[in-house]
RNA sequence: GGUGCGUUAGUUCAGUUGGUUAGAAUACAUGCCUGUCACGCAUGGGGUCACGAGUUCGAGUCUCGUACGCACCGCCA
């Protein structure tokens, strides 16, 4: 038996025991003749004694040991002479009779500790060294508590798990997808699924009910930090159900495990459900952090044509956020806000500023433009009390301009340290457009998905104003984040039909790449709809990442490269001809 | 496709106005040390300053390009 005991477990109580161990060398202590050696598996650390009164040639084996010896020792739990209150097994030690080295290891590149000397570059390089750390592994025993805690909820509700395949054909509506050739099938190739979307609305067809799967999906699109070309989903889809049904279910689960994994109490009442056009126009996103205020003010019938300011006459949309206590803002902090709104990821043409002083009256970047009278009503209207900054934000298009605001919000919160990654605001974004218009493909695309039921009340509107159809969808949030999002599906050959000649789609093309859903359609498909969570998201959420790589055991860096796989890479020229791929040259 | 920041010892970083032999911490090696636990002390080795071109008497430092990394915009039904 290679251990009889993990390194995380002795206690006082298991003085005098005799024990086997097995394990990594976090570090060696060398003390004249005394050696400590503290052992590591992932369940903690446990230390080991050497003396060489005792027995000198043990010791001088422990003294050869190098950091990352995969070890193995019988000795005997001793209670310490010096406790150490900062380990869990830091009351005893063991007095070694026995080692033995089961493997020498190099001198890594960086060392194995919870702060590691490691840059991300190399820490993906050696991921394997990287998850030894404790707090990565602690990311990954909560992603395993996370998946457990779901399929434990969904089984009590009647939810079956059940796996849909990863080679599928290819869908060009939505993102790009990766393709997979067909040695069997010259010239053609699989797609993997961006989600399995119309295959679970297949099972809903099949009498499945209830349906969930813990999934990997593929998007070749650029990543972000919060984006990884294959990532998880907790894929759902619930048959005889209005969208109300839904949000009830999965508002239930989304408390279960918040309870259950990260020990929060979200309370009884229901989240907040929000209509999107309300979100973007109270906080200029459709994902809005609801941990704080500082909500919108609309200013248009304040500042337009009221003074002699320009820009502000020229706006299609004049908004601010009113800064409690930031009236004392220096000039340096002023300005670092005007630079952040014009930064080129933002784009702003400028900011504008109001400092309430104690007195009541009003100091702003326009003054010479705007009497006293209407500045006091701009202080007024967004209820600044003195010693408040009123930040102001406009613009030619007014949904450019909101989002602007939304994000010089989000920073006026972070500096006002408003979001705290120990709080959780949850909400419901509902009533989604159907549609949005895209420059590029000079058509209307599907904001959520080209499966997604209109309102029924809006269904008439298809044919004379689709623009204006909202749809049965919603997005869950939590502190900015888009956790999950779903819908009620089409569940009608001839509904589904018409969308897809909204989206632009022939009926040949159609039948072509969604014939399968619509001729199921026409077998008895029942009423449903579902959701899925991003699995990485509400994992880091909950663990508090900047990254959802964090909480992911191998992630792909920026370019899409496993730096540790060295992936992707070329293939034998054999591997191109059984397939009967040809490559282009590649541009450089 | 685009923007910004970065690339110096194994690692994390500093490096002033362009000027002699490029530093610190940590890691590593050796020695000392019998109760350490971020042990301590001493000594030592370790550098293609990412790559290429340019400016200059002289470039880690300035300019341009390339590569790579990170963050973001576009993109992500």
């Amino acid at each position: 038996m290679y251990r009889t005991k993990t390194c995380g477990q002795l206690r006082i109580s298991d003085v005098g025991q005799q024990v086997t161990l097995a394990g990594w060398v976090q570090r060696t202590r060398k003390m004249g003749g005394m050696t400590f050696v503290d052992l590591r598996d992932r369940y903690g650390i446990t230390q080991l004694v050497f003396n060489e009164e005792t027995d000198k040639a043990l010791c001088d084996e422990a003294n050869k040991l190098g950091r990352e010896f995969v070890i193995q020792v019988v000795g005997t739990v001793n209670e310490r002479y010096n406790k150490n209150p900062k380990m869990p097994t830091g009351d005893i030690e063991i007095i070694v009779s026995t080692l033995t080295v089961l493997n020498a290891s190099l001198t890594p590149p960086f060392t194995i500790e919870e702060n590691s000397d490691g840059g991300d570059e190399l820490r993906m390089k050696y991921r394997y060294l990287d998850l030894r750390r404790s707090n990565v592994r602690a990311n990954l025993e909560l992603r395993h508590k996370f998946c457990l805690a779901v399929r434990h909820f969904l089984d009590s509700k009647g939810f079956l798990e059940i796996e849909t395949p990863v080679l599928v054909g290819s869908t060009p509506e939505g993102a790009r997808d990766f393709i997979v050739p067909s040695r069997m099938n010259p010239g053609q190739f699989y797609a993997l699924p961006q989600s399995p979307q119309t295959l679970k609305q297949l099972l809903m067809v099949a009498g499945m009910d209830r349906y969930f799967q813990i999934v990997k999906c593929f998007r070749d699109e650029d990543l972000r930090a919060d984006r990884q070309p294959e990532f998880t989903q907790i894929d759902c889809e619930m048959s005889f159900v209005e969208q109300d049904d839904i949000i009830r279910t999965f508002e239930e689960m989304t408390k279960y495990l918040f309870k259950e994994v990260r020990g929060y109490d979200l309370g009884e009442a229901p989240f907040l459900r929000m209509p999107w056009l309300e979100a973007m126009t109270r906080f200029g996103s459709d994902k809005p952090d609801m941990r704080f205020g500082m909500e919108f003010v609309e200013l248009m019938d304040v500042l337009k044509g009221t003074g002699e300011f320009g820009v502000f006459n020229e706006a299609a949309y004049i908004g601010g956020i009113c800064a409690k206590g930031c009236a004392a803002y220096t000039r340096k902090q002023i300005d670092e806000l005007t630079n952040f709104v014009k930064s080129p990821q933002i784009g702003a043409k400028g900011l504008v500023y109001a400092r309430v002083a104690e007195d009541g009256s009003v100091k702003s970047s326009v003054d010479k433009f705007y009497t006293s009278e209407v500045l006091s009503r701009l202080a007024q209207k967004m209820q600044a009390e003195p010693g408040d900054l009123i930040l102001i934000i406009s613009g030619p298009d007014a949904m450019k301009a909101r989002k602007q605001l939304c994000e010089l919000r989000l920073l006026m919160g972070d500096r006002l340290g408003l979001r705290d990654k120990n709080k959780f605001a949850l909400l419901w974004v509902v009533d989604f457009p159907m549609f949005e218009w895209s420059d590029e493909e000079q058509r209307l695309m599907a904001m959520h998905h080209p499966f997604t039921a209109p309102k029924p009340s809006d269904i008439p509107k298809l044919d004379t104003d689709p623009a204006s159809v909202l749809a049965d969808a919603y997005d869950m949030v939590c502190n900015g984040v888009e956790v999950g999002g779903g819908s009620i599906r089409i569940h009608d050959a001839v509904l589904q039909a018409k969308i897809f000649e909204v989206l632009g789609f022939t009926p040949e093309k159609a039948q072509e790449q969604f014939g399968f859903l619509m001729n199921a359609f026409k077998y008895g498909a029942p009423p449903h709809g579902g959701l899925a969570y991003g699995l990485d998201r509400f994992v880091s959420l909950f663990a508090g990442l900047d990254s959802i790589r964090d909480c992911i055991a191998f992630p792909k860096n920026n370019s899409g490269r496993d730096v540790m796989l060295d992936a992707p890479s070329a293939v034998d020229q054999a591997q191109l001809d059984e397939l009967k791929l040809m490559l282009a040259p590649v541009e450089k």
